[in-house]
DNA sequence: ACCTGAACACCGTTCAAGT
DNA sequence: ACCTGAACACCGTTCAAGT
């Protein structure tokens, strides 16, 4: 055996990276090992080893990937008023985690040491949130928009956490929703009041 | 070796749960093994075998424990309003959030099967947030008062689940105070607005 | 009636050996 | 220059064997 070459190493990253992802989708991380993925695409555990440092050096990637496409949904959001900015923002949200729900839960798991551009880059998903903060309140300072954005996004991941541990029914999703919302809609309107 | 009685299975099964508990303390999760564990105590793995199911049994009653501690210090908030009632409540998690960091997290880590009992458990902390919310509109109905409870609760829990991976210092603590007074604050007085 | 500890089926990771 | 696969140091769990 050995030195097959048929596909690149590039190709065999990506191979690797998809296959992880797949697994992760379908049976959720607990499932992912390096021999099942190996086996999956039809090479052996050394050549995990050949395009990856490590198994937390591949998850970082997958979660990284999974991050980028949440922004990226994230930034087709585009309506009217900054009130409903916000609300459709945090709706988006929430579908992106019943929808990629294993991927999601892995973006927020510990690692042994976070890098700081992984960091950075979740934290940027708040920023997107500050922006309709500073449209809604253009008097109050850049540190009350981060501080209102920071709270109040964070409560809707507390929604998202706490209420989508195991029921992916239409009815759930719904009651999510309206949780949301209320937390939403009375937040903004608080806020407001007090600005 | 073998047959030496100097401890009942009771005294063992305390033990076992201490050794556990002081090593999630410690070194987190992550750390907890068997072996370890057996070690700790003078014993050999198999008698952590007899009077405990699995690791999984072991690791549930622990969480029952942390959520029993957590359910204790929330019921000894007793203050005068209801709205203060709620921030108290809410002060209060995020404290034993902090003090507790490895067994908090640990209690929403998702498990093989998550008996009902322990559901039921972690959900009546909720129903301690309905009471002041009854009071605070005694003309809405129960339903409002639980949904209401459940959303600002939920965020709460995401201002602690987001802000605190990684900074025990007190500057950062102080900073995710903030952020829960600002959720609580502007919640409630949308929320009565619009009672 | 306890308690041991070897055995089993798994992990992630490494690296000498093959082509 | 790839790629293998045996080897190593770990896991959780079981259970025949000891006292």
């Amino acid at each position: 055996m050995a030195r097959r070459n048929k596909h690149s190493l590039e190709e065999i990253r990506e191979m690797v990276l998809d296959a992880a992802e797949t697994i992760i989708i379908n049976d959720g991380y607990s499932a992912l090992t390096v021999r099942k993925i190996a086996m999956d695409i039809g090479y052996t555990v050394g050549s995990v080893y050949m395009v990856f440092a490590n198994m937390a050096d591949l998850v970082m990637h997958i979660k990284a990937n999974t991050v980028d496409e949440l922004i990226g949904q994230l930034q087709q959001v585009q309506v009217s008023s900054p009130e409903q900015q916000i609300m459709e923002l945090a709706k988006t949200y929430m579908h992106f985690s019943v929808q990629n729900f294993n991927r999601w839960t892995l973006i927020y798991m510990p690692d042994a040491e976070t890098p700081d551009w992984y960091r950075q880059k979740v934290d940027s998903v708040f920023s997107l949130v500050e922006v309709p903060f500073a449209q809604l309140a253009p008097d109050s300072s850049a540190r009350q928009h981060n501080r209102a954005a920071r709270a109040l996004w964070s409560g809707v991941h507390g929604i998202c956490t706490l209420s989508l541990t195991g029921k992916p029914d239409a009815e759930g999703i719904n009651d999510v929703e309206l949780e949301i919302v209320l937390l939403v809609d009375r937040f903004i309107s608080g806020w407001m009041a007090s600005a």
